[in-house]
RNA sequence: GGAGAGAUGGCAGAGUGGUCGAAUGCGGUGGUCUUGAAAACCAUUGUACAGCAAUGUACCGGGGGUUCGAAUCCCUCUCUCUCCGCCA
């Protein structure tokens, strides 16, 4: 979320910035600082009454010590009436902190000046696009087709476990999955990045953190009976591990990667776009998280873009690279470049990756902070993407990569596969 | 699932009604000494909010209560640990 004494000192800007994410906030934010007002109002007030009533509260017991009672109990009459108005501004005070709270966390993140603006991804910018669309000829298969022919992943199966978007992976199809992890996991690790194994179900504290809760509750699968999340994505068990930190300066950048599964309800998205493995319940992504300094921030978004393309270079995969529009990007974010590979048979753009800088939005609220040279305690920047998300990554390869015998495995994944082909 | 114990500053750990934001030790930072280092010694060392500042207020797991006054007493919730049972 927003600082409250940075919207009140930028105001006119961040109403303009906001209308860039089709967000109108004219009215959130006056009534925000507004409630700001009065906040600190109330609370100068009730911290005086405080102090009054602590003072007379040391002088009653100086008095009892010293055996004066009649003059002690003369006090005592006194804190009555300061004890009421305490009682009642401390009431007033916690009623405006969460009214000022819920107005809060309904701003969305001010975009980054280059953000453009845009009602959809139709609108998002074209910023890169490299690697070489294979020509297939009229016999391409999509990659569900081939699949199932060679057996690999198995939909109906995981119908039967579990539901729709719950595949199963097996034989050569299970170990390219993993070797994906591992290729993947190495990349990253070989970057700079500390490999973590995280919990995959998160508390409502770590939901909140990240900014999943309170807005995208209904996206996540909830365990009520334990009220526990499982994660959508990695993102939010690892840049949990630093809510509530105060980092050294030099400690920064932070950077950590994590394999984990991610679990979606994706609910209201049936229909379109589902087929096979280009939307599903659960999927497996290797995600990295990176905490920075705020002047350093975005040539870090800059490392993480150059390192996900290096990934699908050498993967072979033909890609591109947007920016996300002011209509596209997320609540959180501030900007964000997708990566997207060409799905040969379905003639298609697919999302692997999204990679975002969200500044302090999600730093203001795990209080993820560092000490800066003046000593003084200031919010970190975080940043995190995918590297990479597997089943579309899985999906463009198993169609770029077929022939008339089968598919071919990418040069890099042949030692973590063991085989260079299936078929 | 059953029984018990506990939650205090970066860590360890004292404090059971009054000037306690909290002893002490360790750690951190700065300094003295030293060619340098170690040791020793000295000093310093939580966070948030309000305020130009002086300063004030809050925080001893969360919430509520008793009291003029709560880390300390009462209620309640959450979490952690130990033992037993079950179990990968």
């Amino acid at each position: 979320m927003l600082q409250v004494a940075y919207i009140r000192a930028h105001k006119n800007e961040v109403v303009a910035k906001l209308a860039v994410k089709n967000f109108d906030a004219r009215d959130i934010i006056d009534a925000l600082i507004s409630l700001d007002e009065k906040r600190r109002q109330t609370q100068a007030e009730h911290d005086d009454t405080l102090a009054n009533s602590n003072k007379l509260s040391k002088e009653i017991g100086i008095l009892y010590k010293s055996g004066n009672t009649e003059e002690a109990n003369a006090k005592k009459a006194q804190t009555a009436e300061l004890k009421d108005r305490s009682k009642q501004l401390s009431q007033l005070l916690s009623e405006t902190q969460k009214m000022l709270h819920d107005k809060l966390v309904q701003i969305p993140n001010i975009p980054h000046e280059s953000v453009p603006k845009g009602k959809s991804e139709e609108d998002n910018k074209v910023i890169s696009q490299e690697g070489e669309i294979p020509n297939l000829g009229d016999h391409a298969k999509p990659h569900w087709e081939l699949v199932a022919e060679k057996n690999i992943i198995d939909f109906e199966l995981g119908v039967k476990i579990t539901g729709a978007g719950f595949p199963v992976y097996r034989g050569k199809g299970a170990k390219l999955q993993r070797a994906l992890i591992n290729y993947f996991l190495d990349k990253n690790i070989e970057a700079g990045y500390e490999e973590v194994m995280p919990p995959h179900l998160v508390n409502e504290a770590s939901g909140f953190g990240t900014g999943q809760l309170p807005d995208k509750e209904g996206q996540m699968y909830h365990v009520t009976e334990d009220n526990l999340y499982l994660i959508p994505t990695a993102e939010v068990p690892v840049t949990n591990i630093f809510r509530d930190v105060i980092l050294k300066k030099e400690d920064l950048p932070v950077k950590c990667t994590a394999y984990t599964p991610c679990f979606r309800r994706e609910a209201g998205s049936y229909g379109k776009d589902v087929r096979g493995l280009n939307r599903l319940h659960q999927f497996d992504k290797i995600e990295i998280v990176q905490i920075q300094h705020p002047e350093e921030s975005y040539k870090t978004l800059d490392s993480m873009v150059d390192h996900v393309a290096g990934i699908l270079r050498e993967l072979k995969l033909p890609f591109r690279i947007l920016q996300l529009c002011g209509g596209d990007i997320s609540f959180t974010s501030s900007l964000t470049y997708d990566f997207e590979v060409y799905s040969t048979a379905q003639d298609k753009w697919l999302e692997v990756s999204s990679v975002s800088n969200f500044e302090s939005y999600q730093t203001n609220r795990l209080k993820l902070r560092y000490r800066d040279d003046d000593k003084k305690i200031k919010l970190c920047h975080s940043l995190n993407g995918s590297s990479l998300a597997l089943p579309r990554v899985l999906a463009a390869i198993i169609e770029n990569y077929q022939d008339a015998n089968g598919i071919r495995i990418p040069e890099v994944l042949i030692p973590y596969c063991g085989f260079d082909k299936i078929e």
